[in-house]
DNA sequence: TTTTGGATAATTGTATACAATAATGCAAGT
DNA sequence: ACTTGCATTATTGTATACAATTATCCAAAA
């Protein structure tokens, strides 16, 4: 499923997937087919596909007859997240080191400066997707197929956990700099200094969620 | 969806997945959902949504109004694939070395054995059940539900290329080592030692795909 | 021969009907 | 008051009907 695919079944995926990480369903909640289709204005045949679909995420879990609930997502959860993706990101800036075009790394550094530009006015909805937009420069870099996929599946995944980290203070600001010199690296095309800056920039986010606080993040 | 369930809808998307992954379907051949549910006995209902899951895997692409097409493998989307598992696996590794328990280690070393037992006889079948059954006790000792979660998606995936990387010769045995070898690194919750003889793990078995060849396995 | 238009057929998208299963509520018995 | 059993209701599972869209084919024109 493309992001940008309108199909009404895929609205309706996009639409509950991000009512459940914005944490309109809490966790174990049942997701009746019927009240949902009633509440988007479709039948129950799109929103059954959509509660398939997000099983196969992770965010839901169906029980044969008896219907979906949410999956809660737990403070370990998320760090196991970022964990992982300093991993991936690390394998994707290398890959990208070797494969990244001009266009590419143009792109990257107006990206960068838009950010500055953006950070400053404190436009945070901009650069929440200016930072998309960064990474998924990258994911599509590193020219691996399987690596974008997954990749994206986790970058969305988390995007609440994002919009809250880049309003805490100063994370833009360090977000973009490791950015920077993230672009530097893949301009000298040095594969591991890329990769070690790609999955530091992972781990430096949980460092600030740990230090400013998972509060407003979550109950459990 | 769990591997165990056994809802009809569940089956259908078993059944077009292990199609798709053998070969039945040659890629980007259209998947009609007329004729898949007449072939399957069932109607179009669960064949969509198996389509739509199966999108979201990677194993097929659907364009709206249009249908679902196989998405092709290549060897390099193999090799991506490897390269991948191998920080996840090694990742897996590290953290079974904190969580593992007594049971889990006395199930993997009986895993060893049995494997060593029909790698002699050479029962295939068999041996693939048995390291499907290694990783998966990995998986879950990893204490991650996350990780778990996408190592096993992965693990699938590639049910394919296991199963022709363990039938090459003196493979199962060189891989039975190294099995052997992870599990005395997690008794001795040596974490960074079963986290690089996991990754090494994975690297060999494309080493090992190098030396005898793709050949078999695939068209492109 | 090649191209174009448009009728026809095939296919997907969505809603709905009906069947199967599970949840609920309430009355009867202890 | 507290179970238990059964009828009722609610919900999911699947099939089907119909609408919307796309693909196919063939005749007519260039």
């Amino acid at each position: 499923m493309s992001e940008d695919n309108y199909s009404l079944s895929g609205r309706v995926f996009h639409k509950i997937r991000e009512d459940i990480l914005a944490g309109k369903y809490k966790t174990d909640e049942t997701l009746k087919e019927k009240t949902i289709g009633d509440e988007l204005g479709v039948s129950r045949t799109p929103v059954r596909e959509a509660l398939r679909q997000l099983e196969l995420e992770g965010l839901v879990t169906i029980i044969p007859n008896k219907g979906a609930s949410v999956v809660g997502i737990s403070k370990q959860d998320i760090k196991d997240i970022y964990e992982i993706r300093a991993r991936l990101e690390g394998l994707c800036a290398k890959w990208s080191a070797d494969h990244i075009t001009a266009e590419q790394i143009t792109e990257l550094e107006e990206n960068i400066f838009l950010v500055d530009f953006h950070a400053e006015k404190k436009n945070y909805t901009q650069v929440l997707e200016l930072d998309n937009k960064f990474h998924e420069i990258l994911y599509e870099a590193c020219n691996s197929k399987m690596l974008k996929h997954e990749l994206s599946a986790f970058h969305h995944y988390v995007e609440r956990v994002r919009k809250i980290t880049l309003s805490m203070p100063d994370r833009v600001e360090k977000s973009n700099e490791e950015h920077r010199l993230i672009v530097d690296a893949l301009k000298k095309h040095d594969a591991l200094e890329a990769e070690r800056l790609a999955t530091s920039h992972m781990l430096n986010t949980i460092s600030n969620m740990d230090k400013f606080g998972w509060d407003n993040l979550l109950e459990n």
